[in-house]
RNA sequence: CGGGGUGUAGCUCAGGUGGCAGAGCGUUGGCUUUGGGAGCCAAAGGUCGCAGGUUCAAGUCCUGCCACCCCGACCA
């Protein structure tokens, strides 16, 4: 490809509105444009690479024993609504509706529309297990897009689909594309960790998460340097705290005046958090209210709390309910004295304490050295904590590790889900009918060029690895009106493209330095320079990751570099 | 959805107290230059986010709306 003629414009200013080195390099690289929030373009290079992603998925799906589908974008509302995600799946559903009147979302997942063309074929066990996948165009009206690529509201993505006779088989071709996501990652060149995650609302069996360690990821990771385990934060399960040796001294009333926060009541009465008992109010569908106590050192996960209560429909109580409820404000809850509606748990981490503060539902006022057993009774222990770093690993009880993740895959057993309100249904050898089992698998294909380009680059721009790079090769002209150079140039274009290497030749009537600078942002893993030195029958080979320049002779360049690159990729 | 910020040329931005719309980069034409985003000359380029208001006069002040970014909440 020459540059002069190609459809690839990059900037020298850093674009004013990216954060994130992948955002802020690929808008300045030129490889994506935004239209509108979460919504970008892709240029002739941005394909290039993503191209190259979806290719190294491709490969190993299809060499796991998938089979690639293409499902519409536009889904019919009715499938939805047989499966109920068309209410529960809330605001972050695009929905439209045709002329007619008939109503459609635009897909954000589509485990509707893959069971809904699997039950029209399957019927028996001997069809099954079956393994289908897509990479296509997802849409989801997020709260809050950002980060360029890694959050978009219309992002690319493989989605696949297991469907087997009972769990075992699921699980099964959940190994199977467990293996194959670590192939995948590894051939991006991606460092990723596979963490347990939450198995959600819906109930599956088994879920793991691939993250790659970066700021700009949604996720906390918990990761064990001991033994190696990792899990996303919320499922990360915390015991119950070790139990104090402390003699009870006497329970006494404290005027306590406008400490509403732990921090202000610990500086008052000059005791540290973890002595103080937190307690925090929910109301569960807006009306069951239910309290957790917590340490004072410690915050609630509100993901824990969402499998505690066996549901997402809850939030804090708010200062009115708070006080219609127990008369009190908050900071200075309690639970002593309580309604009998007042559901309470008590988290793993009050376990064991001697001689707290507590609060009793009196503004202004706390107890102090209130102690378990004859203060106040503790039942239902639930473990509604947020890790923090330095909390136990639960395999191994070393020290945790807390990073931030952000997901590329993640992988889920889910069951009957799907299946059995959408009667996907097979005969099985006794000619009963049941529900096919299922699995789904995900892999954020656009997130995943942001992840490389975050793990990858340095202040002058992207550093591809080879087998996703643009262009393997940049074959730069340092003087075009060097006659000699020029012949030198066009030659070496040429061979490289007979010699298979993807090569873009910088031909265009600009300055050296502008040309070298172009190359750093874009990223090409190797560039070679024909400029003064052909007069001594040499080219320079620079190379982008290690920062090396060697010279070469022009007549043996080429084929050293095949050498380099096929390594790269092997 | 709550909090904060921004919106002026293709891009990055400047435009106290209201008074002719600006710079750098980019673009076009010309000359020079060629190993790290070159130099000189000339030119084109604007619904100052949108709507309304105050005023003799609004990029600037007021009201409403919209878009985008950041933090939080949320997140198969």
């Amino acid at each position: 490809m020459r540059w002069s003629r190609y459809f690839w414009h990059t900037s020298k200013e850093d674009p004013a509105d990216a954060e994130a080195p992948s955002h802020r390099l690929l808008l300045k690289g030129g490889f994506i444009k935004q239209v509108s929030a979460g919504v970008y373009e892709l240029t002739p290079p941005g394909v290039r690479v993503l191209r190259k992603v979806e290719q190294v998925v491709r490969k190993e799906m299809d060499r796991s024993g998938a089979q690639e589908v293409l499902l519409t974008v536009l889904n019919p509302g009715e499938l939805w609504k047989e499966t109920g995600r068309w209410d529960l799946y809330g605001r972050e559903l695009f929905t439209l509706k045709d002329r007619n009147g008939r109503e459609y979302c635009l897909g954000p997942t589509h485990e509707e529309e893959i069971t809904d063309l699997v039950r029209s074929y399957v019927s028996s066990y001997r069809q099954l297990p079956l393994l289908l996948y897509q990479i296509q165009v997802k849409f989801r009206d997020e709260k809050r897009p950002r980060f360029g690529l890694i959050r978009g509201r219309e992002f690319i993505m493989k989605d696949a689909y297991s469907f087997d006779q009972d769990e075992l088989s699921a699980l099964l071709s959940y190994e199977n594309m467990k293996f194959a996501y670590e192939r995948i990652f590894k051939k991006l060149r991606i460092s990723t960790l596979m963490v347990e995650a939450s198995v959600g609302a819906i109930g599956g069996v088994s879920s793991h998460e691939f993250v790659t360690l970066t700021p700009y990821g949604e996720a906390r990771v918990a990761h064990c340097p001991n033994c190696g385990y990792a899990g996303n934060a919320e499922v990360v399960k915390l015991p119950r705290a070790q139990e104090r040796e402390e003699e009870p001294k006497p329970l006494t009333e404290v005027e306590t005046p406008g400490t509403d926060t732990i921090e202000k009541l610990s500086s008052f009465l000059g005791v540290s958090a973890d002595r103080i008992v937190k307690a925090v109010l929910y109301l569960v569908e807006g009306t069951e209210p239910v309290m957790f106590l917590i340490r004072g050192d410690r915050t609630v996960d509100e993901s824990k709390v969402e499998a505690v209560l066996k549901t997402e429909n809850f939030r804090l109580a708010e200062d009115r309910e708070v006080w219609e409820l127990l008369r009190t404000r908050k900071g200075f809850i309690g639970p002593f004295n309580l309604p009998p509606s007042v559901k309470l748990y008590w988290d793993n981490s009050t376990y064991g304490l001697k001689n707290v503060v507590i609060a009793f539902n009196r503004p202004d006022y706390h107890y102090i050295n209130a102690n378990p057993g004859r203060d106040y009774q503790q039942e239902r222990f639930v473990d509604v904590c947020q890790v923090e770093e330095g909390d136990p690993c639960p395999k191994c009880g070393a020290p945790l590790k807390i990073d931030r993740g952000l997901e590329l895959g993640h992988i889920f057993l889910l069951g009957t889900r799907y299946s059995e309100p959408m009667k996907a249904l097979y005969r099985d050898p006794e000619g009963r009918e049941r529900p096919i089992f299922m699995g789904c698998y995900g892999i954020g294909i656009s997130r995943c060029i942001s992840a490389v380009v975050e793990q990858y680059h340095d202040e002058k721009g992207i550093k591809w690895p080879t087998p996703v790079a643009p262009f393997e090769l940049d074959l730069i002209c340092v003087n075009p009106t060097d006659p000699q150079q020029k012949e030198v140039a066009d030659r070496l274009y040429l061979l490289a493209q007979q010699t298979g290497i993807e090569t873009i030749y910088d031909d265009r009537d600009e300055s050296p330095g502008f040309k070298f600078a172009d190359a750093d942002l874009c990223g090409f893993p190797y560039r070679l320079v024909v400029g003064k030195k052909v007069k001594e029958g040499k080219v320079e080979l620079q190379d982008r990751h290690r920062g090396e320049r060697t010279d070469l002779d022009i007549d043996t360049a080429l084929e050293h570099l095949k050498t380099l690159i096929e390594k790269d990729k092997s």
